[in-house]
DNA sequence: TTCTTAGCCAATCACCGTGCTCGCT
DNA sequence: AGCGAGCACGGTGATTGGCTAAGAA
């Protein structure tokens, strides 16, 4: 009870922390220092180059969305429709 | 589905559940494992642990969440944002541990701290 | 043309993985982001759970959580593991992780994972004995901790 | 009001789980 | 004995961007 007066040096602590867990912060904090340089400063766009590609080759609805039956290479277009559309009914504008 | 109800909910879960199956997790248990794996002074780790975290991790964030999206209600808005988990880590003192991961001073202005 | 010697390639493609401006400093191997946190999308969905139907998440808060979960186990983890290695063992087991999260005042956490933990027993030690033992024993006594030797 | 941004969709492929072998206790 | 690290393998769900309403400002 001499030094428990929670002091910050990285960050501004507030005046007290959790007792219990005041020690375990200060550890962390330094695992973290060392951890530091192996850690890029800034997210990523992506994850992935391979997935990047494959999200921007797909086939996309009118609204941006993905959309499924991808007809690959052209083809003699019998009928240039597009949209399968079963019914009369095609509001499907709705989520943005 | 309230704050004061959420650890109570959680008991009464797990007495339902009749056999755990470690496999259909929502989190994965190599990654839980992987993190736990740069702590250095880590060298084995039982099977049982990355399973227990898991759960953890869950309980971990539907009680954040749920503590910032008090604040979100606060400001009137109907989107969660960073400031709200700022506000709820600074008003609990089991979130103290992520003072470094999200200071004080991301908490947004004209909001006055406890 | 194939590649004869590759000492150590940490770039898997030919992405700018930690390069993003002008910024190369490698002291041993750079941590990617699935290397530090778990996957956004099963963030996302625990998330959901307590937040209304209508409700949004903003990407910055859906990140911040990512980064906070990890902190959580890191932080639970390195109590733990300083308790085993108080313990003369080499391995954190799940009751390391119990007094942890009573040691740093997640009390709530102990009940549940307790129960959790010890139906996962429960089960492994069913499965073990239904499989092997299926015909010598499978008496279930009710308060044997330990193992008996019969 | 202006203008930023989160949800929406599903196909690939990186990664998770599993089953081995080998070590240690 | 039991239990976990390390490896290879196969199956699979996390990753992913354009458009536009939702909503932050």
């Amino acid at each position: 009870s001499e030094d428990e007066s929670s002091k910050g040096e990285a960050d501004e602590e507030p005046l007290y922390v959790n007792a219990k867990q005041y020690k375990r912060i200060l550890i962390r904090r330094q695992a973290r220092a060392k951890l530091e340089s192996r850690i890029p400063k800034e997210r990523c766009k992506y994850l992935h180059e391979s997935r990047h590609r494959h999200a921007m080759n797909r086939a996309r609805g009118e609204g941006g969305r993905f959309h499924s039956a991808q007809e690959k290479g052209d083809q003699s277009g019998s009928d240039s429709g597009s949209l399968p559309m079963s019914q009369s009914s095609s509001v499907t504008l709705s989520r943005g | 589905p309230t704050i004061d109800n959420f650890w109570p909910n959680i008991v009464n879960e797990v007495h339902g559940i009749a056999q755990v199956d470690a496999k259909h997790q929502v989190l994965p248990l190599a990654r839980i494992k992987k993190i736990m794996k740069l702590d250095e002074n880590a060298k084995m780790i039982a099977g049982e642990a990355p399973l227990l975290f898991a759960k953890a991790c869950e309980y971990f964030i539907q009680e954040l969440t749920m503590h910032a999206w008090v604040h979100t209600e606060e400001s009137r808005r109907r989107t969660l944002q960073r400031s709200d988990i700022a506000q709820a880590i600074a008003n609990y003192d089991q979130f103290d541990f992520l003072i470094d991961i999200v200071p004080r001073e991301e908490i947004k202005p004209s909001s006055a701290q406890k | 043309m194939s590649n004869s010697e590759d000492s150590q390639q940490y770039v898997k493609e030919e992405d700018e993985a930690s390069g993003d401006e002008s910024d190369k400093q490698d002291s041993g191997i750079m941590l990617r982001e699935q290397d530090r946190f778990l996957p956004i999308c099963n963030i996302i969905k625990i998330m959901k759970v307590p937040v209304p139907q209508n409700g949004k998440i903003a990407k910055d808060a859906r990140e911040c959580i990512q980064e906070c979960v990890s902190e959580f186990i890191s932080f639970i983890s390195s109590e733990a593991i300083e308790r085993s290695v108080a313990e003369n063992r080499k391995t954190v087991n799940g009751d390391d992780l119990l007094v942890a999260f009573s040691n740093l005042g997640f009390d709530n956490y102990v009940e549940p994972l307790s129960i959790y933990l010890q139906k996962y027993r429960e089960s492994n030690k069913s499965d073990r004995n239904l499989f092997l033992d299926s015909s010598y024993a499978q008496n279930e006594d009710a308060g044997s901790t330990h193992d008996g030797k019969q």
